[in-house]
DNA sequence: TTGGAAAGTCAACAAGGCTGACTTAAACTT
DNA sequence: AAGTTTAAGTCAGCCTTGTTGACTTTCCAA
């Protein structure tokens, strides 16, 4: 085994890159990489008695401030139950903020506090500096090319809400 | 803001990858990413009663066939009272086999039945299957980038690990 | 005015992490 | 030969974070 020609006949242009060998390889580096990405992050939460779920709502609202709590659950993909239990201890601790919506009150429109801000910018220091370390030692060519087969990975639901985070959400 | 220049002045070299704004989108893909990543095992996984964890359990054991529990329990990275439940779940099920070690009788080597490498199949052919498209869509040049980018994210100690399964594993 | 959407809550449950304490068997050390 | 260490396994209990199901309140919109 590990040899060529597993998955399919080659042509010339050579799809050596699509065999199993190279695939398995590719799994495991995302499992390996993962654990690595959130490492730093898990480690200032357990300072404060949040968890990885604390950290993602944290994200979220600091990147669409303003962002309604279906809005987040979408992103998030979890359980209107599982989201609450989060938000409601971070609105009980002074890092978040719920305010009715303006055009439609049953909205809730979510902020971070200033407190909020600084624990989301503790966090995404540490993870952006292993992201920054990680691109220096890759290069700018491997960085696209990251970002392209982690594009192309998403669920096709994920990655229209990937690519509506460029657009600034403001409180209609 | 999402101006360019935040984290450092620019050379000749353009350091735009390295913005706070191209790490967050960074940070981001890997969150939608790993999630597209899992989605598939893990609907296969609820049709036998079983979790993440089993799979991973899985697929080290096929990776290295006869590993020892406390290989097992490092590439893992979780407690022996974790992987414990996991493994006694899958060896009472067949799908795991457990043996003595030859050399020191200490030791356990696990190796997977045919239904245990049944299973595993189908769950690494549909992760791969995901991962396969994906490679396709970006090219074999992006997919060297992935794999650059995620092996520099890894703590080093687990890039060891990743490293060390190309070498087969025997039965001492 | 009524139906449905957004949010929130309570309760119960499961997976899968964790710690701590302890046992057994085997290997290693002195 | 005796004592120590290592590998594995187990029991008990806890926590986080996910789930379902049921139900309420508020409010928009047809």
């Amino acid at each position: 085994m590990a040899e060529p020609g597993t998955a399919s006949s080659q042509r010339g242009e050579s799809l050596l890159f699509l065999t199993d060998e190279q695939l398995r390889k590719g799994i495991e580096a995302m499992f390996f990489a993962y654990r690595g990405f959130t490492a730093d992050p898990d480690r200032i939460l357990e300072k404060y008695g949040y968890g990885r779920a604390h950290h993602r709502a944290l994200h979220f609202i600091h990147r669409a401030p303003g962002t309604t709590v279906n809005n987040l659950l979408a992103i998030l993909g979890v359980t209107k139950q599982s989201l609450n239990r989060v938000l409601r201890g971070l609105i009980a601790d002074g890092l978040v903020e719920s305010k009715v919506g303006k055009r439609d009150k049953r909205e809730r429109h979510l902020y971070l506090t200033v407190i909020g801000e600084a624990l989301e910018q503790e966090l995404s220091d540490a993870q952006r500096a292993r992201m920054r370390e990680a691109y220096k030692i890759a290069g700018p060519e491997a960085v696209v090319g990251f970002r392209q087969v982690l594009e192309a990975m998403m669920d096709p639901e994920m990655h229209r809400h990937f690519a509506a985070l460029k657009e600034g959400t403001n409180d209609r």
